[in-house]
DNA sequence: TATTAGCACTTCGCTATTATGAGTGCTAAT
DNA sequence: ATTAGCACTCATAATAGCGAAGTGCTAATA
């Protein structure tokens, strides 16, 4: 067996390799020479397409179920699909327009408008769609509340630019006239900064304010701890779309798609992890790490607050779906997403 | 064909269609007649059960899938069943000590728990477990906090008797002043009565308040339909459970048990009017009015913040389950969360 | 009269067999 | 390099046969 010379794949097998793909995720069949001459018009006999369709596998991206069955992609061949051949292509005008009506609806509650992303997402994909509220930690620090609730428990309330409200409670006493200069005090020096700026500064600050005291200092590195903490969220929509596509006939990637679903501290993990770079990024079966993710694509991007990107946002499916199509989308609404963020100002 | 003289079981049907339902919540199986003299020694010969079968099939209490098979029961039969057999069986010590074992380790955050919850009402039963929060509209309030965010956006912050937190934004500016009166005012005012009461009674009280504005009244007007539109929290858990059960071969009632769990809103409608009820209550398939409920059992109870009953707790799983053990573990789960409420004093 | 033994009958589920056809790889000819 | 031709492979579908499980009915029995 003779080394393959390139990588580079020359034309006429790209072209092949193209149909093959764009065949199977049109009809989910394992694809055969035959088929593929008629509805590609491609001016080669099927013998001469066979030997092309066996070089294909030799160089790994393409195999076939059994010896007489037609070929289906590979994960590297998905991959290179969507690397060299799909366009980012522009969302079908009338789907866009359904976007838009979706988001004039909305009011100015940040969590609704998260959540109504994700069910578009999921609505127009017909897969599960998600979207990551805004990091906390890259935010900035619009405003802190404090709020004594039993002679135990301190409210902590943090408003973030995005406009996220996130709470803790923790275990502290301040008396009325303490608790007012300390939320004065915190507001003052960290208004503006990240959270996780805040998170690093506050205790210096604490020891720079002159009124300061040991309990305050005590309460500030648990409000430090409050701004390490938390938690990011998560809308997941449309796990119940994927029970319904008619050829999800792969019950374990079902099952583990529900789980993965249910499981969102997992779930943020991953998507943190490995999906944090800019532009479009897809991740094809075994690209992703996760075991239980071999039979699925996740297609993300992030969106942006201004300039800084604060989350991101996508969608989960089968490997075999329209690339392009899903692609288009998850880009889309990313920039409606950064469209919204920046009205909103 | 003779009327059915009585719907009165006599004793003997009782104890075959018990042993046929016990049967099949263990199987699974069409329950045949030989089998069952086998394992719940009946003195009678396989005749004479079928002839009994026969007639609780008459009366509607069993049914076949097809000639030559067992019986298995119907609605009206686990209905049955679930009146007259199933005593509330203490929990297994065993499993009561893991719950415990969970709770102890949770700290004082209400959501962590109802959380929690959910998850080891779905560990315990392997089903879907749901713990609906107090509803706000019974709970107390505690205290009432007012942000103004932006120039336009006032944040309203409520924190009931029951730990929850809840807040929204409205459009509305105040000075610091006014907001500081205005917040002193409704916190005096609203206090420990119902959120559901302070809907009603906001407008009226605001009238009273010697300092009242136009402005205010516009306001409180605003914080009176915050009263109104809080929504209820629901957390849902184990939805993947019902993936994994190794006997869940109807695919349909797997898609409906899925789509209706990410149907929130749907979900909590549909809990709050049909459980609302004291004790545990048990819905079999067509007994939910819900059509994609027809092939799924839901049991709930109530928990309570002292005397008040605030909250609905339960499992969701297929008709074949084992009721005297799925009734006690919610019945033990709810007790667990009032005990939690009580301790919190 | 209630019960039982006996038996014919039904249906399912399993296995084996066979046919079909889609699709391949290889070879030899162009 | 391409193609026509052909033998070969394997999955899928259809068919038939058979045993097991279980019923309903009838006639005998306590």
């Amino acid at each position: 067996m003779r080394h393959v010379a390139s990588e580079i794949l020359k034309e006429r097998k790209t072209k092949i390799l193209s149909a093959i793909i764009h065949q199977y995720i049109k009809t989910g069949k394992p694809v055969g020479s035959n088929i593929l001459i008629e509805k590609y018009n491609i001016s080669l006999s099927p013998a001469a397409v066979r030997n092309l369709m066996a070089n294909l596998e030799e160089e790994g991206y393409l195999t076939h179920p059994h010896t007489s069955a037609g070929r289906i992609p590979t994960d590297k061949g998905y991959r290179t699909y969507v690397n060299n051949l799909v366009k980012l292509q522009s969302f079908a005008v009338e789907e866009e327009g359904r976007i838009k009506k979706e988001y004039e609806q909305k009011h100015n509650e940040i969590e609704t408008i998260l959540s109504e992303t994700s069910r578009i997402l999921s609505g127009l994909s017909q897969y599960t769609g998600f979207v990551m509220a805004p990091k906390a930690q890259y935010d900035g620090i619009k405003n802190i509340e404090l709020v004594q609730i039993t002679k135990h428990q301190l409210l902590i309330i943090l408003l973030t630019n995005s406009g996220l409200i996130k709470h803790k409670k923790i275990d502290a006493f301040l008396t009325q006239t303490q608790l007012v200069h300390l939320r004065d005090f915190l507001n003052k020096s960290l208004r503006g900064i990240s959270v996780a700026q805040a998170n690093k500064e506050i205790i210096s600050h604490i020891i720079n304010f002159k009124q300061h005291e040991e309990e305050f200092l005590r309460i500030a590195e648990k409000i430090s701890d409050v701004f390490y903490d938390i938690q990011d969220d998560i809308y997941i929509d449309g796990t119940s779309n994927v029970v319904e596509l008619p050829n999800f006939n792969d019950f374990e990637s079902l099952k583990s798609l529900i789980k993965f679903n249910e499981n969102k501290e997992k779930f943020i993990k991953i998507i943190n992890k490995d999906f944090n770079s800019n532009g479009i990024n897809v991740k094809i079966g075994s690209e992703n790490m996760l075991d239980e993710l071999k039979d699925l694509t996740i297609i993300t991007t992030v969106y942006k607050n201004g300039e800084q990107a604060v989350g991101i946002l996508g969608i989960i499916g089968p490997k075999r779906m329209e690339y392009q199509k899903m692609m288009s989308l998850v880009s889309h609404v990313s920039e409606m997403l950064n469209k919204f963020f920046k009205d909103k100002k």
